[in-house]
This record gives C-alpha cells, structure tokens and sequence, in this order.
RNA sequence: GGGAUUAUGGUGUAACGGUUAGCACAGCACUCUGUGGAAGUGCGGGCGAGAGUUCAAUUCUCUCUAAUCCCC
C-alpha cells in the first residue's frame, strides 16, 4: 500500500509511505542494491547501522541459488518468524525489491559485447558507432523469451519464469519482465521491443493475478521502456499506466543528458496515486532531479560499487580516499556513519585499502550507504517542510 | 683466499644477436547509473659499469663492481 504524505507546491516531489509486509519505506527512498542478496562487503548486523530502508536483489543472478523444491512463498507467515528466501540470504529483516532479469537483457548480452553502458557518456554519440556492427550473439530474443548464452551457460526466461522466481525469491516489491534495450538501438527495433516489453507486461500481470487472489501482498511493479524515442516512452507510459500495476518501474536506456527530458514526459502518464520507480539511477544530481519530477525511489550501485573502489561521497562532493594519505581527518566533517563513529580517519582508511582491502571497502560501503540514505532522509525533511526547491539548490551548489 | 651462480623500471619477473624490451604489483590520472566490477581504461618509469666481437649487443666474450651460495 502506497500513501502520500506530503506534495512539493513548487515541483511534483512528493513524500510518501509504502507500506509492505517486512515494514515501511518512507519515500524518496534509495534502495541499496544487493544483487546477490547481500550489499557487497557489508555483514548482515551492519545493514541496520546504516539506516537502509529497502534493498533490491536479482533475479538472473539468484537463479542458481533458488532451490527448485523452494515453494512461493506466502506472506501470511511473514510474522510468524518465517522468512522469505531473500530475507534468509540478507540475514536481515527488512522490505525488499527484486528486478526481473530485464536488465540482464540488455547488460550480459549487449552491454558487454558492445561496450555499451545503458547510458551514453558525454563526448560519445552516435556517430561514434554509427559504423560499429552491433552485435547480439550472447543472447536471443524471441516473443516466447530470452535465450542467453553465457560463457557456455544456456538459460531461458521468460515472463513465466521470471514471475515465478520472484515469487519464489518472495521479495515485497517485484518487477515485470521486460527487455531493456541499448542506446544504440534504433526507433525500429525499440518499437518491436517496445511492444514484446508491453505484452509481456499484461503476461506477468494475469500470471500474479491468479496468484494475488490468495495473497495480494507481494506487489507488482510494471517498466516502462521506450529508450531515447520521445513517442515511444510516451505510448509505453500510457499503456503500462492504463494497467493495474500496484506501482511503476521507468526503465531503458537513456541518451546523453536525455534522462531528465524522459521523466518529464513519462511521469503525468503514470498514475499520481501509485510508487514510481526510477531504475538503476543514482547519482547525486540524477537523485535531486527524479525527485524533483515526482521519483519516489530509485536503485542503483554507485554508492556500493565506488565504494569498493576508494570514492567517498560527502555533501561537499566526493573524493578518492587514496588522494587523502597524510590527512588525519575525518571522513566527512560532523558524519554520523558507523565508521566515522569508529574514528576512521581519511589516512587511515586510506591505509587500510592497502594494508586490508575488505576492511577498508567495509568501511567505506558504511560510509557511503549512510550518506545516500541520510541524503534521502534530508530530502524528505525538505519536502515536507516545503522547502525543496531551495535544499536542492543548496546542495547541488556545494558539490 | 678459491669456486659457482646471478645482475632487466620502485618491487617481482619474461623474452630476444635485429622495428617501439613483455607481464604482474606498486605509483599517477581518469571512469563507474535495474553490479559478470576488491573492476576497467590511460600515463609515467628499466637492460649494474667498462671494454671487445659483429653490419647490428639487453642478448655472445672479457674485466670490474655488487649480491647470494659452496669450499678452505
């Protein structure tokens, strides 16, 4: 169940509960990826510390983990000290997502034949592959699934399977299965992805259904895709807004500098009552923006992933910690993360990173955890006090 | 004192009588957006010294120096 709480005057923020069966997520809310259904380098006790109100796992890499005798799991024994698979795995008890698969789609199979991320960088543009062949050998696409083919390792999922994993898996908020496509792609093959992903969308939809009728607690998220075609996210906003999803993932690739113009035509389509997701997107000004545009939560690995390569976010920006050898400070001035609490000096974790690499990438996953989550917390404070606008300036200004 | 072996970037190493001496780690810079990521890309940096053979020597020979080991 989705509430909201509070809307900006000034822009389309808003604040909000969900409400699921392992607790609430106060919105905005960042949801800390755990793929594997662990945040990398973090134990279980340390998740709490860190102020996480959600996580997001997946479904293609829990693949080989999932039993096959693992019954769907039922939401009525969420309180009887039974729990779900994921939540066993996380060793921590607390709301949880878990993508479809989609995206894997896109990032084992093109992404990486074609060295592509999902978004263009700045200075890349078409032209730059306008003469690359693009390549689609790992994986196969068809109207009944996927077939990806991954250093020898065959798999097949489609809508069926997918739904039927993540309800294995038992996660609160699921997606549906869709296919995301490349930057590189034409208007051409999005449209006939486009509208694979929305048949696919009304599959995993009646496949729940049946489902829902006996539990209607795991709640259902449907993606809207499109890529960079203005026409096409609109008529996919329309239509995966017209069905009775229980909230929405935005999903896709996204050319250069072209996110912020897609949240802007794809949000008054979706309906205003229900959660919208923002895919894999979270990089501090990407962060103040979906907001701004009426984001309710967003997932991605920047926090994690940088992390565990040395890069310390701060609200005055962020800097590598090996740039930091003979500073004797804090990591960030006045931080109430668990490893500034413990005094861990920027020398020091600088040290560390050599002299202890999974101690030192712990210290830093806390770190940077806590800030984006205590960033969120800043951010609701300010939409609800009205003054949204002008903590985002703010903060945006000083990093 | 006698003998043996070795000598290649900051460290550990590879190859070779002939274009630009390869790799790993460390260093520096940059990158990371639904995590194949303790990752990736780029940059800087080397043939112990001297002589000889040769069209050509880091490579072969000799001397020196240094290190390690063995013998007395």
């Amino acid at each position: 169940m989705f509430k909201i709480l509070k809307k900006d005057k000034s822009t389309n923020a808003r604040t909000g509960i969900l409400i699921t069966p392992h607790g609430k997520i106060l919105t905005p809310a960042y949801t800390i990826v755990a793929t594997h259904a662990e945040i990398k380098c973090l134990k279980p006790q340390d998740i709490a510390k860190t102020n996480t109100q959600v996580v997001i796992s997946n479904t293609y890499h829990l693949w080989n983990f999932v039993p096959k005798q693992l019954p769907i799991y039922n939401f009525k024994f969420t309180n009887k000290n039974k729990k779900t698979f994921l939540l066993n795995k996380l060793g921590s008890n607390m709301p949880t997502m878990t993508d479809s698969g989609g995206f894997q789609v896109f990032s084992l199979g093109f992404g990486k034949e074609n060295k592509v991320g999902k978004i263009l960088k700045n200075g890349a543009n078409l032209r730059m592959y306008a003469n690359q062949q693009i390549k689609r050998q790992q994986i196969k696409i068809t109207d009944k699934g996927v077939f990806f083919n991954i250093d020898g390792q065959r798999r097949f999922l489609n809508p069926e399977i997918s739904m039927k994993l993540q309800e294995k898996l038992g996660a609160d908020i699921i997606f549906a299965f869709d296919e995301c496509t490349s930057p590189l792609d034409d208007f051409k093959y999005n449209k006939k992805a486009l509208e694979r992903t929305h048949r696919w969308a009304k599959k995993c939809l009646s496949l729940m259904a049946n489902r829902q009728s006996q539990d209607k607690q795991q709640m259902l998220f449907g993606i809207v895709q499109g890529g960079r075609f203005k026409s096409l996210r609109v008529k996919s906003a329309k239509f995966i807004g017209s069905l009775p999803f229980d909230g929405f993932g935005i999903g896709g690739s996204f050319g250069q500098n072209e996110m912020l113009k897609t949240l802007k035509i794809v949000i008054p389509h979706l309906p205003e009552e229900k959660p919208r997701h923002l895919l894999g997107i979270g990089k501090i000004r990407d962060v103040f923006n979906a907001v701004e545009n009426g984001v309710d939560s967003f997932d991605c690995v920047i926090p994690t992933r940088e992390a565990r390569h040395g890069r310390i976010y701060t609200r005055h920006g962020h800097y590598n910690i090996s740039k930091n050898r003979n500073k004797n400070i804090s990591l960030e001035k006045g931080c109430k993360c668990p490893a500034c609490k413990l005094n861990i000096s920027r020398s020091k974790l600088n040290a560390l990173f050599k002299a202890d690499l999974p101690r030192a990438q712990r210290f830093a996953t806390l770190h940077n955890v806590w800030f984006f989550n205590n960033l969120m917390k800043n951010i609701r404070a300010s939409i609800d006090r009205g003054s949204f606008k002008t903590f985002k300036k703010k903060f945006l200004s000083g990093i």
